[in-house]
DNA sequence: CCGCGCATTGGCCCAAAGTCCAATATCGGA
DNA sequence: TCCGATATTGGACTTTGGGCCAATGCGCGG
């Protein structure tokens, strides 16, 4: 059971709009769930979230933007719609420098949250498949020695084995060895496929 | 002379601005060109330009998102910034979302205006190095013959010349001096540096 | 103290790649 | 039609890389 559906995180300080947009969205076959303040978001949110937050900016507590803030401070990569009945423009453009998928203003035409909501949603798969990508090759990178993850640098340059040999003080048979180890945790059989999964751990 | 220097480019309909921010930014040492409309700049517009935009929102003719949309069909990556005293929420959203350095509002704060004028000049000086990487990746890989670059492709992936040889309908003396010439003409030594310049052309 | 993981090194053999040599064939132009 | 660029192939030789078996030394935790 790994499938954890997406959500549409609801944060905003007035029930109403909390209802009116929870409903909306339910009725467009989201999950969602609501929140009256950053601060009880931020409580219940995990890491490994997935779907995106629908924020107004000014609340009692947190604003939207702290909130959004201490979102990519956690290295947390929930994309963010903002949802504001008093949005001024530079506030708008902060939001957006920061990363924001969109910043709408109330009243919302339905179509125009909904497909905010499925544009962020789009940005977070894209980011899971990116983030997990990276992720799988740190992980093969991280089962090196330090050693082989010596050889492993060299061999990114395409140095010869007697060159690595000498630059790390041994002879060129120890580092044969290392280079074939490499390559088998790796699970690569040739330079060229090296070169590209250190390039996907970035 | 290769040496043109950036150059700051201000479009508004205004006189009376163009002649103000004109001042300011000349003052901080920064070449300026002025334009009154969206049409006479792009008229005096050519590719290789650099610096930044910056640019009024409404104007008779072209707006300024226009403007934005115009330059981002001719692939320009001038950076823009929109300064405009009229400026609305959903209109600050679109410029941000079409890749608007910075959105500000008159009256604007000098030192506001310098700043976002200095971060545009550095996204773009950013930009033209990883575009002059990547196009002198590609003019390397634009020297090789047909047949070349075929055998480029299969030695990205890592394959042996036997197996590119089979690939090809050809022999595998054939690929080793295919290969040979390859290497040369990219001025590599190694497949590890090849893939590398792979990745640069992108 | 012993086992285990890790780094190190040796020998042997074979496969693959790099480097010279040279030769033929085709195709598009000057 | 002859030239130049390109593709093709062969031979011979050297250098590198990869696989297999074996062995030593070191440090750390049971």
């Amino acid at each position: 059971m790994t499938e954890a559906a997406e959500t549409i995180f609801l944060v905003d300080d007035d029930d109403a709009v909390l209802r009116a947009v929870g409903r909306l969205l339910r009725s467009a076959g989201c999950t969602v769930r609501s929140y009256p303040s950053a601060e009880e978001f931020i409580a219940a949110h995990h890491d490994g979230a997935m779907g995106c937050l629908v924020a107004d900016i000014s609340m009692p507590g947190r604003t939207g933007l702290e909130l959004q803030e201490w979102l990519s401070h956690n290295q947390s990569a929930l994309p963010i719609i903002f949802l504001t009945g008093c949005g001024d423009v530079p506030t708008s453009v902060r939001a957006m420098k920061g990363g924001a998928v969109d910043f709408l203003t109330k009243p919302v035409e339905e179509m125009e949250l909904l497909e905010a909501v499925d544009a962020a949603l789009q940005r977070g798969r894209r980011q899971r498949i990116a983030q997990a990508d990276r992720d799988g090759a740190r992980a093969l990178l991280n089962t090196l020695t330090a050693r082989e993850r010596e050889v492993f640098d060299h061999l990114l340059t395409g140095r010869l084995n007697k060159q690595i040999a000498a630059a790390l003080g041994t002879v060129e048979k120890t580092i044969k060895v290392h280079r074939a180890r490499v390559l088998r945790k790796l699970g690569v059989s040739s330079i060229a496929e090296l070169v590209h999964l250190a390039g996907r751990a970035k």
